[in-house]
DNA sequence: CTGTTAGCGCTTTCAG
DNA sequence: CTGAAAGCGCTAACAG
C-alpha cells in the first residue's frame, strides 16, 4: 500500500562500496574477530560514509541476538508501574541493552499476542510485570526456554525467576505499628486476591494481629481490587461498622488515597478521627495531605534488580532461576497517630 | 550462542495442516477477498489448532504492514512525558495498534539510532516527544517520507505534523493574573532556551508586563533548563536581590517545585511572603503544599491528538502537515495570593 | 582471513 | 481462486 523508505542503506551496498563480500561487513557489524585489521577499517569508512544502520527485523530474523529487552506492562498508569519500569530503564540503559516497551491493558489477550511475538526473537529477553496470574506465558516460555523474569508476582508453586518483595512482613509491621499506636480496631482493605502478593499482605495483617491477641474480624476486611475506588467503597463500608475502626490499612498507596476521600468525605479528620495506612510509598504518597504512611516496596530497585537477573540469565543460560524477595520499609508520615481515647468516646 | 526457540509455528506448518500452499495462508491472515469461504476456514482452523501467531519481523521485513506504532520519549522520569505517553496508549489501544516505546535518555546518538532502525518498517509510523531540537531527524523522516508526528515542539520554520500547546498565551494569561493580583517584580525561570516552547513562555511573561507597563527587568529573569535544581537555584538567586521579587513565575511546574523549596529554605512564606507560579500541571502539582498555581497544558490530550494526526496521515499519505496548538488554562491553586502591601514593608 | 550459500517467515507478483 | 517463486536484510555455517 505504501512505499516509504527510499534510502535504505543495506549490508550489501556497504560491501560494494568497501569492496568485500557481504558477508564480510556482517563480520565487521557484530565485531567477529575474524577480520584483517586493514579491512575493517575499509569496511567501517564505508558504513560510516553510506550511514548505515542495522536492520533489526532482519537481523532477528536470521537468528542473531537483538540487544534488546521487551518489557510487558498493564499500563504506564500509575505511580506503582512507572517507578518500577524507571528502573528497568535505567538499568538497561547502563548494561547498553535496549528497552522495548509495550502495554497490555491488562487485557490476556494482549499479554499472549505480545508473549508470542517477542518471542520470535524480536527481543533477547522479557520482563512481566503482569496484573493478572501469569501461569500461561511462565509456561510458555519455560517450554521454549526463553529468558525472562517476572516482577512482583510470586507464582505459587511453580519456579521460576521473579523478583518481588516482602509482602507478608510489610504488611506485618504495619499493623504491628498500629497496635503499638494503641489502635484495636484495624480496618483492612485487600488487593486483588488472585495475587499472590495481596494474599500475602493481608496474611501479614492478621498474623500480626493474633500475635497482640487481637481478634481477627472478617467484617473489618473490605475485598478491593487495588483501584482507587475500592479504597473509597472499603472506607466507606468501613466506618459505617456500629463499632467503626479506629485504623484503616490499605493493601496499597491508591486505595489509601481513596480512603483519605471517603473518610473525610463523612466529615472526619485523619489522623485524628482514623488512621490510614498504605503500601507502596509511591512518589505521590509523599505530597498528599496528611503525608501518607506507607509500607514502602523498593520499587524502582525490583526493576533493577530484575533487569540484573535477566541479563544474568542471558550470560548464563543454565543458571537456576532464582527467586528474590526485596525488603519492604515502614515510611511513617502524617497519616497515623496514636489512638486518642478521647477521641473515641466523644 | 543461544537455541531458543522450538516452537514456532509457521505458515507453512498451517499450510500443510490446512492442505494448501502457504500462499493462501497469507492471503488469509492478511483478509484477502481472494480466497474461497471454504477454504478460508478450513485455514482458519488449522492456525487455530497449531496456535499460530503471525511474526512481526519477517512481515515487516516482506514489506508488510506492523500495525504498531513507535514512540520515542526522552524518559519515564517527569509527570510531564509520562501524561503524553498515557494519552497516545489510550488512543492508540482505542485504534486497535500496537505501542512501541523506546527512551533515549536525552541522546542524540539514541535518538538517531532508533530512528533509523524503526524507520526500516518495524514500525508504520512515529510519535517524537524529542528533548532537543529534532531537526535532523525531521529531515531524515521527510525525505524518506515516513510518517511522524512531534508532539510539543514547535520546529522554527518547517512545516511538518507537531502538537504543541499555546505556550505563549499560556505565559501571559499567568503573567496577568499575577499582575492583578498587585504583584509588579515578578522573577521569571525560563526553561532551556532551545526549545521553541521554552522561548514562548518567556515572551508571553514579557509581553504581559509590557502591557502593563511594568518594565523589563534582565535581572529577575533566570535562565534555567527545566530541570528542578535550576529552579532551586533560579529562586534562590532572585531572592538575595537588593529589591526582591514578590512572584515567581517558573517555566514548568518542576522548576516551580525547586523554587517553594528554596523559598522555604531561606525561611520565606509561600504564597504569603511569595508567590509561586508553574506551568504544565503535572499530577503532583495538585499535592504539593501549597498546592501550586500553574498553567496546565492539556498533556493527555496533546498525546491523543498527535496519535490521531498520526494514524490519520497513515490513512491518507498526501494529506498536508498540520501543526496543532491545544489551549492552555491557567489553574489557580493556593502557592499565589494578593500582594499585601504590610508583607512588604514588614 | 574472506567469499559463498542457505535459509529465517512472510508479502507479493505472476501464472495458471 | 490458488500455487509457485522471488526476494526483504541479515546471520551462520561451509569452503577455501
Amino acid at each position: 500500500m505504501e512505499e516509504n523508505i527510499s534510502s535504505k542503506v543495506t549490508i550489501k551496498n556497504v560491501a560494494k562500496e568497501a569492496g568485500v563480500s557481504f558477508g564480510t561487513v556482517s563480520r565487521v557489524v557484530n565485531n567477529d574477530i575474524h577480520v584483517k585489521q586493514e579491512t575493517r577499517t575499509r569496511v567501517l569508512k564505508a558504513m560510516e560514509k553510506l550511514g548505515y544502520v542495522v536492520n533489526r527485523q532482519a537481523r532477528s530474523l536470521a537468528g542473531g541476538r537483538t540487544n534488546t529487552i521487551g518489557v510487558l506492562a498493564p499500563d504506564l498508569g500509575t505511580g506503582y508501574i512507572g517507578e518500577v519500569i524507571r528502573g528497568i530503564d535505567a538499568e538497561l540503559a547502563l548494561k547498553h541493552y535496549d528497552l522495548m516497551l509495550f502495554t497490555t491493558h491488562r487485557t490476556a489477550e494482549k499479554e499472549s499476542k505480545y508473549v508470542a511475538n517477542l518471542v520470535t526473537g524480536i527481543v533477547d529477553g522479557l520482563l512481566l510485570i503482569v496484573s493478572r496470574r501469569p501461569d500461561e506465558h511462565i509456561s510458555t516460555l519455560t517450554r521454549i526456554n526463553f529468558p525472562f523474569t517476572l516482577i512482583d508476582h510470586q507464582a505459587r508453586g511453580d519456579d521460576c525467576p521473579a523478583v518481588g518483595a516482602t509482602n507478608w512482613q510489610g504488611a506485618y509491621n504495619a499493623t504491628e505499628y498500629l497496635i503499638k499506636l494503641g489502635h484495636q480496631r484495624i480496618g483492612f482493605i485487600t488487593g486483588w486476591m488472585d495475587l499472590r502478593a495481596a494474599i500475602d499482605r493481608l496474611e501479614g495483617y492478621k498474623s500480626a494481629l493474633r500475635t497482640y491477641h487481637i481478634p481477627v474480624e472478617q467484617k473489618l476486611i473490605y475485598e478491593g481490587q487495588f483501584f482507587q475506588p475500592d479504597g473509597y467503597a472499603g472506607a466507606s463500608a468501613l466506618i459505617e461498622l456500629e463499632d467503626r475502626p479506629t485504623a484503616i490499612f490499605a493493601s496499597n498507596d491508591v486505595m489509601a488515597m481513596g480512603a483519605m476521600d471517603a473518610v473525610r468525605n463523612r466529615g472526619l479528620r485523619i489522623p485524628d478521627d482514623i488512621s490510614i495506612v498504605g503500601f507502596d510509598d509511591i512518589p505521590q504518597a509523599e505530597f498528599v495531605r496528611p503525608a501518607l504512611t506507607t509500607v514502602r516496596q523498593p520499587l524502582e530497585k525490583m526493576g533493577r534488580v530484575a533487569t540484573q537477573m535477566l541479563l544474568d540469565r542471558l550470560e548464563n543460560p543454565n543458571k537456576v532461576p532464582e527467586r528474590i524477595e526485596l525488603p519492604t520499609e515502614l515510611i511513617v508520615r502524617n497519616s497515623t497517630m496514636p489512638l486518642v481515647e478521647k477521641a473515641r468516646s466523644g
